[in-house]
DNA sequence: CGTCCCTGTTGCTGTAAAAGCAACGATACA
DNA sequence: TGTATCGTTGCTTTTACAGCAACAGGGACG
């Protein structure tokens, strides 16, 4: 928006570091740069940026002015989206951050269901874990955030809260397959293992709770990718973990819970910025993302 | 600021409630106004402004934008006051709704001894009825509200609470004025009274407490100013009845307090608005004043 | 110690946005 | 139907903003 120019050079300029390549990324020259922060600087009777000379950072108070910005840029989104949606037609965006669990399956039909009822709506879709998951909503680079073991945040606002049970994921054919109830996690180990790495929540899970029987786990393959660690299933036995909402709808693949005495249920949490009111787009689609995963729980 | 232009043009047009009395006020053109709002909400991509025979009227659109450039020119004020709290001297403007009662002896030597302290920080000090005050509250008019018995309100949102007995005020030479301890309402009845007019929170609460024992008042003389009920009894034998934070220090004066049977103490309630941040210099103040009432208290 | 590259800044110049002026069409009221 | 008011629109003038080229200063490297 217009009147918004010299404030987003600002935070071009806090961003890049350096008038000239703040410059650039705005397609001007870094003299109408230094102008705009130099009256800025006049207006505010003070300072907002250290010359350094290796370029420009915040001082104090231009940490605070530029948190200004941002809140101010976020709530004017969030009033557009407001007003957009009073003329019937749903405009606006909606980013979310959550683990990769979800966008297999979870994700991808809320959004086309969404989608479908308004059309004129954008996603942002990140994969992060839980930790990158906050940080996003912090620096308001996401709207929302879907993840499983969230970290104990007072940044946090949850919409939704329920819990998954790891499943024990493996092709038709595989021995344990034959079996549609719970596994014991100790069956599970007697086989072959692919497992997600340390990046991943469900990693540290299943360590933590083998960690207290003093069992080591030996996966044969372990990887950040759920969706390869899927397909590795469908090539060989081997036996995956992963949660109920993160596999797809596949006669070839089958899983069993986890016995509830072997692993506690991961807690997943919808998510948003505590304090921060969301646009007209994204609390509807949060609405329905919690419709669904209660339906899911039920 | 001069990124505000525009915004600021929307809202003065609003409150105008026409182009022409907003471009006067603005010392414009009317067809500078018409431009700039009509390049606003092609941006908006909606009108915000019905146009009627009469002038210009928000529209709903309009009125959710309006709220937003309050919000965002409150916000910017603070952190303004904050950058400015940053370089040492305090900078800024508190602005205070306060009941009649506490203009005499409260605010004003608050305000000196604040002053003191940071002479740069302006004050604006309005009486206004606890009704009135909350409204100063909600239109941003007020930063701090200081009053008795305040309404039940959600948008209220207290800094202080605590109770003022009402106290008898009569001159030295009166014949109740021979003691110091607590009086009988009663006893007071039998006397002239010079009380606070219905415009004050005062009489109602007086009021309601004889309402319940179905005697009526009758007072000689009554007043919407509390200053002039205190200078008559200086005059005549007459008796008020105040809060103890409105009387002022006065050998001429005398004040028993009302026996606590009668009528039960005043909420007296230092608030702001809920969901509001307040400047540093708003927000310093109120701690002051609050540390006051809690000595006045103690 | 000079050279080179990076930084922000400044004088001057052109252009595009904003404001002013005057007139127009429309509505309300007498 | 005249006369207010209202918002709006060509056209002109002014002003603010962006670009160009050059300058001053600090760090890295030979």
């Amino acid at each position: 928006m217009k009147h918004l120019r010299t404030v987003t050079y600002v935070a071009e300029v806090a961003r890049a570091g350096s008038i000239r390549r703040a410059a650039e990324r705005l397609n001007l020259t870094p003299s109408a740069l230094t102008r705009q922060i130099q009256d800025l600087e006049y207006e505010l009777g003070t300072p907002i940026f250290e010359r350094l000379p290796q370029g420009m950072r915040l001082n104090a108070a231009g940490e605070l002015f530029a948190r200004h910005i941002r809140d101010q840029a976020a709530d004017l989104d969030r009033v557009r989206s407001q007003i957009a949606d009073l003329s019937g037609v749903r405009r606006g965006h909606v980013s979310l951050a959550c683990s990769q669990a979800f966008v297999t399956q979870v994700v991808p039909e809320e959004v086309e269901a969404y989608r479908a009822r308004f059309p004129q709506v954008g996603f942002t879709v990140q994969v992060r874990d839980h930790a990158q998951a906050v940080t996003a909503l912090v620096a308001f680079e996401a709207d929302l955030a879907l993840i499983l073991q969230p970290p104990p945040s007072a940044e946090l606002h949850p919409l939704y809260s329920g819990h998954q049970t790891l499943c024990a994921l493996m092709r038709r054919s595989h021995a344990l397959a034959a079996d549609n109830g719970p596994v014991r996690l100790r069956d599970c180990l007697a086989h072959a293992l692919a497992l997600p790495d340390r990046s991943l929540a469900i990693r540290h899970h299943i360590e933590h709770a083998l960690a207290r029987r003093g069992v080591e786990l030996r996966p044969v393959v372990e990887s950040g990718s759920l969706e390869f660690l899927r397909n590795l299933t469908l090539r060989e036995d081997v036996i995956s973990l992963q949660v109920p909402s993160g596999i797809p709808e596949d006669p070839r693949l089958h899983s069993r819970p986890i016995d509830a005495r072997d692993l506690t249920p991961m807690t997943l949490v919808l998510a948003q910025l505590r304090g921060r009111s969301l646009s007209v787009a994204a609390a509807k689609f949060a609405d329905q993302l919690v419709a669904r995963l209660n339906r899911n729980s039920a």
